[in-house]
DNA sequence: TTGTACGCGTTATCAT
DNA sequence: ATGATAACGCGTACAA
């Protein structure tokens, strides 16, 4: 025998498989002692029913599947929690995929539709780029949620929650101008690299021109190493250690994440330099290490929760309203802490 | 019609639909012509197979599933990371699946191994308290790695890799204790609470007795609070808070985990106090950020890495030549680093 | 090389 | 309330 199946509970109990499939599903068309003891054999012989094949027959589930590409994001935890709470909530049940950084997201999509039967999909995070057409083979409703959303993409298309990130890295950036600060260096990710990276290098850019600053290339700061992750503490270390290393000026740096900013920190540490006094430092993303660091970390806070709560609100409208599509941006908030100061104070 | 199957493909190119099959399957015993033609007609009509019917029919697959418990850690990535190009370089296909704090792991294991027809699955973290007949029901070879198993289970019986938690927690404490910290206090965990925090706080208690120190419940240290993350950094934060704020004396706190001991030095700071002039602090994990961190943290490093290897290793030779179970204990290291020092120095 | 027909394990429809 | 049976979409023996 291999695995045991509903037939062989079936002729244990001396009933029919759809009396067991009753059983199993709390179908109300069944006596409730044939019942229980259908239950008590399947416990006894550990039956487990192939969702395979469930699957395979139900036209529909009631299954939301969250599709996150890159999961080494912290932030992306506390908006998990909020899409388990709700969509259990509602009564449907959660489905977390991870997505290979090379696997492309809407492929991943377009196979779960069919496994799973889905009702909906959240694309959490990554740098979305994809031809419409792409898109359009998507059958259920969808929101894409975080992350950089490229230009390539018409935003009248889709739903979408988001914050802009050439905004908000603007935002900081020019706080920085405003702080006195006129050689402001940039720790991004490469030019090579199709990433968030690119739209908040240019917020940077449009603030620095707005402030009237030159725009140094030399202070446009990444490393092009495929082995480094790009948002990662050591990333940020090696950066900021070859910045230092060099003849380059400068009294401030935007890092491009969190995590960039920590490593950067560190390497200025290692040069016997002080933060803010010597340089002041700045983030991007309102991680929790930020506020515990020390000094704590000036950053852009993205009100995630708010942002999750939103994107399974209007998931939900498309699902069960079929609304039209809805987008939303966020705006995130700079919060300024000890790493940065006024020049010169 | 709903969506494409393969009879519509195989109907549109006027072939049977076990050519399609074939040309989907890389088939030798089909011609190359109408190879190209179906896939050609395959893309223009996105068709996506069905997942739910391939695995229903397949007798087995070559899929190596790693279940994970509580994502939040972050040194599971790098270990992630291993398993998945490991798990490629073998021709195996890598699935993630995360079990929900609530679910039994074994529970979503079995059906897995149903509805994926598993080769192989790797328990990533977690607490492991299952019954040996529960287990016994998975038929598949399985490896429990990383995060204590409880002293429920035989390790006889099981395969798994592991660092003995109550001895290296041990280490860390008697490190302290020769530096000749007598009053050593612990965050842990909540009693209520099953989880590995319970072996490292025994490693704590034998490490006091060894050392002939007095235990003195006061410096064992939690909050009771299920909205808290007991092994986040507002965790130790709120825990070392309190500790401050009582009467207790201590010049040493060793924290149950790395972020837990970030959490702590913030609360330390904010009262004014220096680390480690004032008070030492420890940690375990070694994860990035007690590098970064400044002070950097001493903590118990464990080899990820490594372990990660060799769970990949034990799993395929237990696939392969099927071969006996096989359990491995790795020695972690002590990274000192500068938030403890010796005591009066 | 290609097509037909059956079965994978389940749910749903229709009798009974 | 229950049981037989037809799908669900695919892979594969087997026949051609």
């Amino acid at each position: 025998m291999g695995t045991t199946t509903i037939k062989d509970i079936a002729r244990i109990c001396g009933v029919g498989v759809s009396t067991v499939s009753r059983a199993i599903n709390d179908h109300p068309d069944i006596n409730e002692e044939t019942k229980s003891l259908i239950l008590k054999t399947i416990k006894e012989h550990n039956y487990v029913p192939n969702n395979s094949a469930r699957n395979l027959k139900r036209s529909e589930s009631n299954t939301i599947a969250v599709l996150i590409k890159g999961i080494t994001n912290a932030f992306y935890n506390s908006m998990l929690k909020v899409f388990e709470n709700e969509i259990q909530k509602k009564k449907y049940s959660f489905l977390l995929h991870r997505v290979e950084e090379h696997e492309d997201e809407v492929d991943v999509a377009l196979q779960l539709e069919k496994e799973k039967r889905l009702k909906g999909i959240v694309f959490l995070g990554g740098y979305f780029s994809h031809s419409e057409e792409k898109l359009k083979q998507i059958k259920v409703p969808f929101v894409l949620s975080t992350g950089g959303i490229s230009e390539i993409i018409d935003k009248k298309s889709c739903s979408y929650v988001m914050v802009d990130d050439v905004q908000e890295s603007y935002r900081m950036v020019d706080y920085l101008c405003k702080l006195g600060h006129k050689k402001i260096a940039i720790i991004t990710t490469p030019p090579s690299e199709e990433s968030i990276g690119k739209l908040r290098l240019e917020g940077y850019k449009k603030a620095l021109r707005d402030n009237q600053l030159p725009m140094e290339e030399q202070r446009i700061r990444y490393i092009d190493n495929e082995h480094l992750d790009t948002f990662s503490m050591q990333y940020g270390y090696e950066v900021a250690k070859e910045l230092l290393e060099s003849d380059v000026k400068f009294t401030a740096i935007f890092a491009i994440s969190d995590s960039v900013a920590v490593g950067a920190c560190k390497a200025i540490f290692e040069k016997g330099k002080r933060i803010p006094e010597d340089y002041s430092i700045a983030g991007y993303d309102g991680i929790d290490i930020t506020y515990y660091y020390q000094p704590s970390i000036t950053t852009i806070r993205q009100p995630v929760i708010e942002m999750a709560e939103e994107t399974i609100r209007i998931l939900f409208d498309l699902i069960e309203d079929s609304s039209q599509r809805e987008g939303k941006i966020f705006t995130a908030d700079l919060v300024v802490r000890e790493s940065t100061k006024k020049l010169g104070e």
